[in-house]
DNA sequence: TACATTTTATTAGTTTTTTCACAAATAGAT
DNA sequence: ATCTATTTGTGAAAAAACTAATAAAATGTA
């Protein structure tokens, strides 16, 4: 038994780090990697090495003084945290541009996510197969997503359209949206919504470009 | 002269929120609204009210007591901030389903950002035009870079050939790449570059709905 | 086996971010 | 002109996240 179920929760910052430590524990499996060391590990990921120490801890003590961790156990382990060895059901609302190419890339190199189904208004696309998908009518949201037993949802709704949608998403009983619509919605409570703005990310990364780290591209930027 | 000029650097996590402020007040003036209160405003966005009003108060005394902000001043202020009357132009790298679909796009409701031009490696799509903008070969990508004037880059490319491609974008003297490849590269440090990862999106959502946030399902929530 | 080296896990300390709560300022009513 | 109701801007407190530094543990070498 981990500390997790016995202790604290887990700080939100860690939990978002997750993802990309399992991914590279995979990557380092692939490659024969049998141990890794914080450090070593630190600088594959670019998150420091402190962090990266505390961040496992909160899982129990995965590893050995003088000798790092052990990648496969490390990966048993964050396998558990995620859940990797359940598939996730995923359905996507809204087969525009962004939905399509999503569909048609569906998670490539993931076996353990997988958009199940996906969902239009627009009689044109509904009933037409991408990737082996077959568009549904939104209308029929709950029932398809009941009995595919779909986990989460990613819209690609226009922001127009996206509150609506989303209702429907959230009636069906669905608590885990991805939402591309860059207009905050209104869910219930328990919901949990995240968003994704292709703009917002780009204006933040110009800002930062412009004014935050002016000081890095005068050459006074402190050691890494 | 507003408070930035003179004093402490802004937070991070204020500037991350800045472009969301701006594309609200946005809506707010397209609707007619002259002025907000911090309140209001919390409700529409989603963030506390106390946080917009000390983000705010980094670039200055915007709002008056008893009465909230003005809308048209808010936008002239962070309209500067983000610095929107002069365009963005932007490259995009990679040619795959994700970069068609964001050429597709090219940031529709944005009068700011454009992708003024689109680079790929293959053959076949060299020379064909998506939405106006033709694709040219990654090769001359600095030489047209510079004659375009591009600011930003988006990169959409394989995660195998992530690293080459981004080190040909820096190579160009480019600081500001949005990343949509998964597997971290090495840049130097004056580059400013952000991941988007819709795996690790869905996983950490996913992630936060079957653990961080059981004590909402279970109807435990605070009050909002 | 003993020992020098390595590396974790954690304690303590720092920085950053969020939140509280209220004086001061202003609005708008009378 | 006065008064009451609002709402800001901000000190101060709290919470969250990050970093430093080190004791303890385990490694691996001699």
């Amino acid at each position: 038994m981990n500390k997790q179920d016995q202790n604290k929760p887990i700080p939100k910052a860690t939990a978002k780090r997750i993802p990309l430590y399992f991914r590279y524990l995979r990557t380092l499996q692939e490659s024969g990697v049998i141990r890794i060391k914080s450090k070593e590990f630190s600088q594959m990921i670019q998150v420091p090495s402190a962090t990266i120490r505390r961040d496992f801890s909160h899982f129990g003590e995965l590893g050995r003084s003088g000798y790092g961790y052990d990648v496969p156990y490390l990966i048993e382990v964050f396998s558990e945290i995620l859940s990797t060895q359940v598939e996730k059901r995923i359905a996507l609302v809204g087969v525009g541009n962004l939905g399509k190419a999503l569909l048609k890339n569906n998670f490539r190199r993931n076996e353990n996510l997988t958009i199940m189904c996906a969902f239009d208004s627009d009689p044109e696309v509904i009933g037409t197969c991408i990737n082996c998908v077959e568009i549904k009518n939104i209308h029929d949201f709950s029932e398809v997503a009941k009995k595919e037993g779909i986990t989460a949802v990613i819209t690609t709704v226009p922001s127009k359209h996206a509150q609506q949608a989303i209702d429907t998403i959230v009636a069906s009983g669905i608590t885990a949206i991805l939402n591309f619509a860059p207009d905050r919605v209104k869910v219930p409570e328990h919901v949990n919504i995240q968003y994704i703005d292709l703009t917002t990310e780009l204006q933040t990364l110009i800002y930062f470009d412009e004014h935050v780290s002016q000081v890095n591209k005068l050459g006074l930027a402190k050691k890494a």
